[in-house]
DNA sequence: GTTAGCACTCACGTCCATCGAGTGCTAACA
DNA sequence: TGTTAGCACTCGATGGACGTGAGTGCTAAC
């Protein structure tokens, strides 16, 4: 058997009342509904066709048909071959994001905020990733008589900050003198590399050991865990649909959303092409069996990616997620793109 | 009518069942579970009494009774009279907070988590905050060419720290003197007060507007929002509880939970007691009228008061939650004061 | 003051009948 | 050969009847 032009039109139908209702959709409600110019037994055949290539799944023997994984792939891949994105959201996305420049923790934030209130679905935002950052500036600000603040610049961004203990008293004009010299033998480096290097200029330096430990031991904090903060919004926007009425689901759901490094690697491995879309099985998180991911990339003015991304369940509105995330991908990437001019 | 020792026993067995199980307790229950001494007979009679006193309700005529806010109210004020909170926990707090030395924010993270998790409550988290934090020390790195980072140290810690653009190229050693002049300005006032004095100082210098612009920028935006950032942990708990086995109830709590100043604003409001117990009604919440909020409060080693709750079901395991949070706020006070003897 | 006894209430679970949406199949039709 | 009308059948959902049991309130006796 093969698919023919009608069944994909059928199919087609199927699919978006289901989006619509979240309800088994029957033959009838297709030949009255959409204009199909067929009797409620035609569409039947052609069901009982689907249904056995595998594109329509039946809860019970006298229900409607639902549609399975392969249709919304189907569906899905229809509707990025067709290009058919609509961007008509960017009014939308842009005013919520008009105003004060922001740092990129808010940025971020804000964007899975927005992304969830105009999607009602849960939105996920990592922030962009390079390869691996370089140090720009290393810089030693007093804090107290006894205690620094390391701040590290790196290509992108500022990667940590941490108070340090500087057990010899040191003024500021000799901690400024530190961070020049740390500056020019670490710029360029990596995290890593440059925390491999400490103990070396440590040895020729000969004193101030105790600030050179301190910032050792941020340069290898910074250079194990990689992840930036995961900004999550809307997780409680599931428990609207009938999907995730049932409250073990939801609990499930929700406590995955509250694993933030989890999600991270969840999100992270959907690839980093302009969308992808992750239907069900495909996740390949059990407890997602029902719910598909949505994911854009964006990209900060230094060429580094980050993803956004929206979980929903399976019969989500595709169409317009594709076109929200496109348009909020272009959003933040102009953001950052502007943020870097002025940096 | 007259409270007596009796009815205070029974009341108490009422509500340490009701606890335990969320489901109406009868007469019968309690003569028996509880060695009362007293037939069920009796035991109605008082049960009677107590509703009469409005310290039980009875969900319908055939139902067994449940304690209402009142009782709690009593229950928690003989729990806090009595002193009777054991700190049993302390080992297991500690050992959640073994490692690495942390900066604030994970602190803060990382305390929510464990309370959610030794509580299975949600637990809510605020920094410490005093009055009016005053500057200690603000300083200007380079990022690059045309954009330095501003830090500003305070006598809280770290309040704020942002790219601004500076036109004007400047190398790291003019930056360095316009932060030393700056601090040596600046020193010991308010974000309030310094926003304000930069216009004159900008007039006084004739030079480097860019920067004092952006500096200016960053105190009015950094005194306009004094709360830090909120950490919750477990908000997914509370649908373990049936209690919120309803759905609609269950989305409507967690989205309070995900308006983070909202939730911010009604914890700090709880006052600055070493415990307060917020049962149903008394929350002012609406959304909230079947939850308690306890909360206690730790101190940063510069006297700065943070608070950390827990937010759960009206029949709370107050006791322990009371134990808990007490121990909790004692180890977060430690820490930030060890921290402090670092600085 | 306490308790046994009893009538009464009411949520809950079960059973059953009904209903209706939807299917699959067959036969007739174009 | 594809389409459609007709019909029997399935099965979840709905709702009423009913028994059950937990629990109460009241009364009268101890």
């Amino acid at each position: 058997m093969e698919m023919d032009e009608r069944k994909l039109r059928i199919l087609q139908a199927i699919i978006d009342d289901y989006i619509l209702t979240a309800v088994p959709v029957g033959s009838r409600t297709i030949s009255k509904k959409y204009d199909m110019g067929l009797s409620s037994a035609t569409i039947r055949n052609e069901m009982s066709d689907l249904e056995e290539l595998g594109y329509l799944d039946q809860p019970h023997v006298s229900a409607g048909r639902v549609p399975s994984a392969k249709a919304y792939r189907l569906y899905v891949d229809e509707l990025l071959k067709r290009g058919r994105i609509p961007s008509t959201d960017t009014i939308a996305v842009r005013e919520h994001f008009q105003g004060r420049v922001r740092q990129m923790g808010d940025v971020i934030d804000h964007a899975a905020q927005v992304l969830s209130s105009l999607t009602h679905y849960t939105a996920v935002v990592l922030p962009p990733k390079g390869r691996e950052p370089r140090i720009r500036t290393l810089q030693l600000v007093p804090v107290s008589a006894v205690s620094a603040l390391v701040v590290i610049v790196t290509d992108s961004g500022i990667v940590r900050d941490t108070v340090i203990r500087v057990s010899d008293q040191l003024d500021s004009d000799t901690l400024y003198a530190i961070s020049r010299m740390l500056t020019q033998e670490l710029a360029g480096m990596t995290l890593g590399e440059a925390g491999a290097r400490i103990p070396e200029i440590s040895r020729r330096m000969q004193r101030n050991e105790a600030v050179l430990a301190g910032v050792h031991q941020l340069l290898s904090a910074a250079g194990e865990k990689p992840v930036g903060h995961v900004a999550v919004g809307g997780s409680s926007n599931m428990l609207s649909y009938p999907e995730y009425s049932d409250v073990e689901k939801a609990r499930n759901f929700l406590s995955l959303m509250e694993t933030r490094d989890k999600l991270a690697q969840i999100i992270a491995n959907q690839g980093e092409m302009a969308f992808t879309v992750r239907i069900g099985p495909e996740t390949g998180v059990p407890e997602m069996v029902d719910c598909s991911i949505v994911t854009a990339t964006y990209q900060s003015g230094r060429g580094q990616k980050g993803t956004i991304g929206i979980i929903g369940p399976t019969r989500m509105q595709y169409s317009k997620v594709l076109s929200i995330l496109g348009t909020m991908g272009q959003q933040l990437s102009r953001m950052l793109q502007d943020e870097e001019d002025n940096v």
